[in-house]
DNA sequence: GTCTATACTGCGATAGAC
DNA sequence: GTCTATCGCAGTATAGAC
């Protein structure tokens, strides 16, 4: 809507990420931000009313983005193994691109006072539900096998976000190769026993 | 060597946990620690030097812990597939049994200072490189396939570790029950498609 | 070994000039 | 829209009595 507020408002948004995920928040002071950023710590209370405020942008704008992708994705018709594959790609792909803003978001929520908890944490159920009803829905087609659907969500989840600490754009590997490999160990195991795969007669009622 | 000066010590340690683990290091102050041991703020530096000391003294005990657990596990001459369940129940016996003090060794690194970081890194490195010791005897025993071992190590890790942030003593589930779930998602794979088990001919030089 | 008192520093946020 | 100046408070840590 205004003018050019937005290049300072990015600014100061980009130096809070930074700080934030490299000393955490409450390491982090609004005088560091404003050096970063070229101005004086009293100018940011222009573009934002609080420090709080700062780290409530950060975690809603990006949880918003993987939900929304994760929700369209849901909504495809292609077969469930792929669109699991998507969600994989998804996760990985944000949480790599937004490495900093997304380990926020994995290790700043205790920072998050009472009445912003409320409108994070909801965002955050709403991923895991999301998920877990994708891998119901590959179970009841008989595609994935019997697991616990909640236990298998959280190490769907806490594997593919891991990647955001270790992941450097110049490394070794590409996003795309990382997508892959997270894929292939989420859906074929990640050490499988080369003897006797498979492990007959757990659950399987087929 | 003192007579009860113990207690005091553990008390304050054991406030220490509970605050750093649920608001963070950062957040939690002296006075809070000292308000819940039951002493004045004052009476804390007594027993150690600085909050700093705090977070190092329960950092290093239960890093120690964990990886003499493994380094024993590494000398058994079992076959590498117990070895390797556990090492995972070793993890996870840990991870709850002391939620706290681990779930702050994984969100409380960046609060140490330069030279204590030091200390605490290498041994969180020499714990990675033990664990990828056991994925890559396995693999050279041809009991397990050929994976990426570092990326296999830290999903595992990261999979393994995220159970101390949803696991509730009073729970649905047992430690001994979560265990073997992970332990079976881990050897087994979290999702195995039920048809195409084992993708013949990626990397399978037997 | 614990206390009270306090030094010293740095924080988030506001007021008001420009 | 950014500045300087500053308020009010909370933080870690120390001094020294008991």
């Amino acid at each position: 809507m205004q003018t050019d507020t937005r290049s300072v408002r990015e600014k100061i948004l980009a130096a809070a990420v930074q700080l934030f995920a490299h000393y955490g928040y409450h390491a982090s002071t609004m005088r560091d931000i404003a050096r970063i950023t070229g101005i004086q710590a009293a100018s940011i209370y222009y573009h934002y009313a609080s420090k709080q405020a700062l780290l409530v942008e950060i975690m809603d704008t990006h949880m918003r983005n993987l939900n929304g992708n994760l929700q369209r994705i849901m909504q495809e018709t292609s077969p469930i193994e792929q669109r699991l594959h998507e969600a994989i790609a998804n996760h990985i792909r944000l949480h790599t691109t937004y490495k900093a803003e997304f380990f926020i978001i994995d290790t700043e929520i205790r920072a998050l006072e009472e009445e912003q908890r409320g409108v994070i944490l909801p965002l955050r159920d709403q991923y895991e539900m999301l998920l877990q009803g994708l891998l119901r829905e590959g179970m009841e087609q008989g595609v994935f096998r019997q697991v616990d659907i909640k236990i298998a969500s959280y190490a769907l989840i806490a594997m593919c976000t891991e990647v955001a600490t270790w992941f450097r754009p110049d490394g070794r590997l590409s996003v795309q190769q990382v997508i892959d490999i997270y894929s292939h160990m989420i859906t074929d195991g990640i050490l499988v026993a080369k003897v006797a795969v498979g492990t007959p007669g757990e659950s399987a009622r087929t």
